[in-house]
DNA sequence: CGACCATAGTTGACACTATCAATCAAAAGG
DNA sequence: CCTTTTGATTGATAGTGTCAACTATGGTCG
C-alpha cells in the first residue's frame, strides 16, 4: 500500500467522528447540526468573536457563517452587540442559554472522543493531531489558533 | 483545553483535503464530485463489486450509492451487468473510459497527498493512517450502515 | 470634501452530501 | 405457498460548501 489509501481512511474516519457526535448530541436532547456547535464553541472561546474572525478561525465561508449565527441568534443562544469601534461588524457573545449548552456539548465531545480513542496508547492522540494539522498546513497555512 | 482540539482539526484536515482534492480535479479538466470519484475506484479495486458492496466499502447510505451509480453510469464510466447468481444486483464494472478517467484521478491524488504530506517524515503517513484507521474502528466496529 | 477601493456582513442560487422511510423485486427458508 | 430478508431504488428533507452579487461602512488620498 503506497499511498491512496488516506482518502479513504479520511472520509472514513470523519463520518465516523461525525456520526458519533451527532448521535451523542442528540442523545443529550441538543437540536443543533454540527456546524452550529463549532461555530458556537468558537465564539465561547473567544471573546471579540464577529462573524468574520469566526469564519476565519473555522476556515468557511463567510455566508455559510452567517447563515449559522442568524440561526443561533435565533435559537437564543449567542447576542449581538454593536462593535465599538465598528459600525459594520457585530462582537458576539454566548447568551446564558448558550453557555449552558456548550457545557452539556463539552461533555458530548469528550465523550465521542474517548470511544473513539479508546484503543490509542497515551500520546498518541496528540501525535495524531499534530500531524494532522501538518497536513492541513501544508494545504491552507494558518497562523496560530 | 485537554483534547477537543481533535475535532477542529479533524474538520480543518478534511476540508483542506478535499479542497486541495477538487482544485486538482478540476485542474486536469474532470467535471465529478468527490464522491463519485471514489465511488469509481472502489469498483475499479473491486471486480466483485456491487452496489451494496460499494455502500459497505464506503460506509455510505445505499441511497447515496445508487444515485452515484446512476450518474457515473449515465457519464458511461461504468457499466452494469446482470448478476450471475443474484438477478436483483448487478456487478458494476468501469468502462474503457472510466479506466481513462482513474488513472488520471489517481495521478491527480497522489499529487493532493504529495502536497499534504510534504512536511511529514517518512513512515509518519503510515503511522497516521494506522491510527485514523484504528480510531474510525472504534466507532464503527466492523459491521456498519 | 468627494471619488475610490477595501472590508464586514448579508442574501440568493445552486451543487454536493447525508439520512430516513417507503417501495419493489428477487432470494431464502420454512 | 407464505413469510421474511435482502439488493436496489426512489422520494423527501436536512445539512454543508461555494460562488456571485449586493449593502453599508470604513479608510485613503487627491
Amino acid at each position: 500500500m503506497s499511498t491512496p489509501a488516506l482518502s479513504d481512511t479520511l472520509h472514513r474516519l470523519t463520518h465516523a467522528y461525525k456520526q458519533r457526535l451527532r448521535i451523542g448530541i442528540r442523545n443529550a436532547g441538543i437540536d443543533l447540526p454540527i456546524t452550529h456547535v463549532r461555530a458556537l464553541k468558537g465564539i465561547a472561546r473567544n471573546p471579540e468573536a464577529t462573524a468574520g474572525s469566526i469564519a476565519a478561525r473555522m476556515q468557511r465561508d463567510k455566508a455559510q457563517i452567517t447563515r449559522v449565527l442568524k440561526e443561533l441568534e435565533e435559537g437564543g443562544l449567542i447576542t449581538r452587540q454593536a462593535h465599538p469601534a465598528d459600525r459594520r461588524s457585530q462582537l458576539l457573545r454566548p447568551s446564558r442559554k448558550g453557555d449552558i449548552l456548550i457545557a452539556k456539548l463539552q461533555a458530548v465531545e469528550q465523550e465521542a472522543i474517548d470511544t473513539m480513542t479508546r484503543q490509542l496508547k497515551p500520546g498518541e492522540l496528540q501525535r495524531f493531531i499534530a500531524l494532522a494539522n501538518l497536513m492541513a498546513d501544508s494545504v491552507t497555512p494558518s497562523e496560530g489558533d
